[in-house]
DNA sequence: GTGAAAGCGCTAACAA
DNA sequence: TTGTTAGCGCTTTCAC
């Protein structure tokens, strides 16, 4: 049994409110029996249970960070950003994984509603674009905020990256670059983000007088599998050199596998420009082109703008959409000089 | 305010111990009243709130898990391990990361002997190797079990990999390969995990007529910019080709970073093993030689152990220490034919 | 400045 | 089978 405010009072003579008001540092105690609690309590080794004492404030210091996956760049550094600024407001992360499954998701969201977080962070899976399960959550009126992957049909606060100039920022250069042909490496399009690069790609393209060719554009779904092949079928078949964006992380190194699997030089047959965070993309051979996200603040911004909402602040000006730049740094993978 | 079994309760006229008993499936309650029950909290789409149970039945629903980072493939790995368990034991995942600092650990540690979690998975930070927060730890009885950085003045279940023999097994394969020196980049001492890996390269060395050159084996820190110049001090002056065992990802990576910023070749200046869990050891250049650690199932068996003991089955022969191996995965990092 | 008492939402004896 | 009651550990009026 772990000690409690009961005992304390009981031991000391004093009535529990007392001796909680006196942990609570309130004014209304001397500061004689403040003192006498604290110090009884320190060499107790007492510790105030949270969820007793949650229970009354109604309110549980905890918050969800619901992400498709953590075994990626993007996503933990996210989170790195986002158990910053929790740490600092004295706040605990609890992670959901999806998995990119959207059932998986359904159920998370709605274990919310039984109180055992304050506030959502969350970046959408992808698969069949229901979105009912998010509209649900609406009706327990827990503070949500999306980060990178949002849902438009939501109204809630977004922290996202501008997306469609960066596609449109990639294809233009690997059009540039002298690429015979530019694809585009989706994931789905019901994802906001894949929308939003394809869009800046196709812009790019028209812009640059450009057909849009949808055989160049592939949504492999998650099925590694299923993309390599794809992914394979257009490499072979394309003239070269064909440029390619990988809209996700995953979808850039897989660039790198079906071309060392087809024996394919990077870049004088394929030029490739990957959405990543990782670190070591310069180490890849050759260094990978990336849009790299500012996943740590972006973390930072939508934990940020979560807290001001649980704080209350509501008042500030409705909806917040932050957009936060993405950076291109461009390496061997796109080829050298412009033609 | 959301609503309660009471509510539930007074409406449908029964008492609140009824209700909360026919939520919870008792047999003591008629199949007709449950149905009454069921029907109408799903009408008003009840949810029973964990906190308020959870207080009553004195657990959380949550355990922690402390690493020192996330952004790491080993860790996030092990998270998505973790993570598979305890969704499937219905418990939610508290993520603590301690940036290797150990007074960040400490007040972590503190924290939880609030009630917070139920128990606690962890992977101790390096910095000074004082224990003191984890042996206070032992005071609150809440189940603890180590994976992958163990403390071993602890008490408490490990899972952990074959350190020393993979080690070894590198060690050895650098001489192979003909590497005129073998050094060891280590991070810090004070981590069991280096230790072991230390000590695994040690016996290789010896076994093999080598002599333990101190200079060889270098203790960098966390500090990026100090292993960097560590490292690049002993890469000029020593012997080529020279082997380096990077003993953590980080670690590995670097190697590669600090050969091209002075224009040495992998393999045939340098030949480099990491113990590493990234999936594109492949994609670098040249392919980086790794020991994997099997993370994922580590998490697994981590998480199995621990919610073994939240059962109270503790019965079963004391304190488990579990051992996974790890895996070689020879590239082209390390040369070509022995010699 | 201190204490008594009610109650957060739920569970579990025990009684009926 | 259902209801009454006490209480988990804490906070917070409201008296004293």
């Amino acid at each position: 049994m772990s000690i409690t405010i009961k005992k304390i009072a009981r031991d000391l003579n004093l009535a529990v409110s007392t001796v909680s008001k006196a942990l609570a540092d309130s004014h209304e105690i001397s500061e004689q029996t403040k003192k006498r609690v604290l110090d009884y309590a320190d060499q107790l080794n007492y510790v105030r249970n949270t969820y007793a004492s949650n229970l009354k404030k109604k309110r549980t210091g905890n918050i969800a960070v619901v992400v498709p996956e953590v075994a990626d760049s993007y996503f933990s550094t996210a989170i790195n950003g986002i158990e910053a600024v929790a740490q600092q407001k004295n706040y605990h992360v609890i992670i959901y994984i999806t998995h990119e499954d959207q059932s998986r998701e359904a159920s998370i969201v709605r274990e919310f509603r039984s109180g055992r977080v304050d506030g959502v962070l969350m970046s959408v899976s992808s698969g069949k674009n229901t979105t009912t399960h998010l509209q649900e959550r609406s009706q327990s009126n827990i503070p949500l905020v999306f980060f990178d992957r949002v849902c438009d049909d939501i109204e809630a606060p977004t922290v996202t990256t501008d997306d469609l100039e960066s596609g449109y920022k990639a294809t233009e250069l690997l059009i540039k670059r002298g690429c015979k042909s530019v694809a585009f490496l989706g994931m789905t399009e019901n994802l906001s983000i894949i929308r939003d690069r394809l869009n800046g790609y196709k812009k790019a393209m028209v812009d640059n007088g450009l057909d849009i060719n949808e055989d160049l554009i592939i949504s492999g779904g998650i099925d590694e599998s299923v993309i390599i092949e794809s992914l394979s079928a257009l490499l072979t078949s394309a003239s070269r050199p064909i440029g390619i964006i990988g809209s996700t992380e995953k979808l850039a190194t897989l660039v790198y596998v079906v071309c060392k699997k087809l024996s394919l030089q990077i870049p004088d047959d394929v030029r490739v420009i990957g959405f990543s965070n990782m670190g070591i993309a310069s180490l890849l051979s050759p260094p990978l082109t990336t849009i790299t996200q500012p996943a740590f603040e972006m973390g930072k911004a939508a934990a940020t703008i979560l807290f001001k909402n649980l704080e209350g602040k509501k008042a500030d000006a409705g909806i917040v959409k932050a957009v936060i730049g993405s950076l291109l740094h461009e390496r061997g993978s796109v080829g050298g000089e412009n033609v």
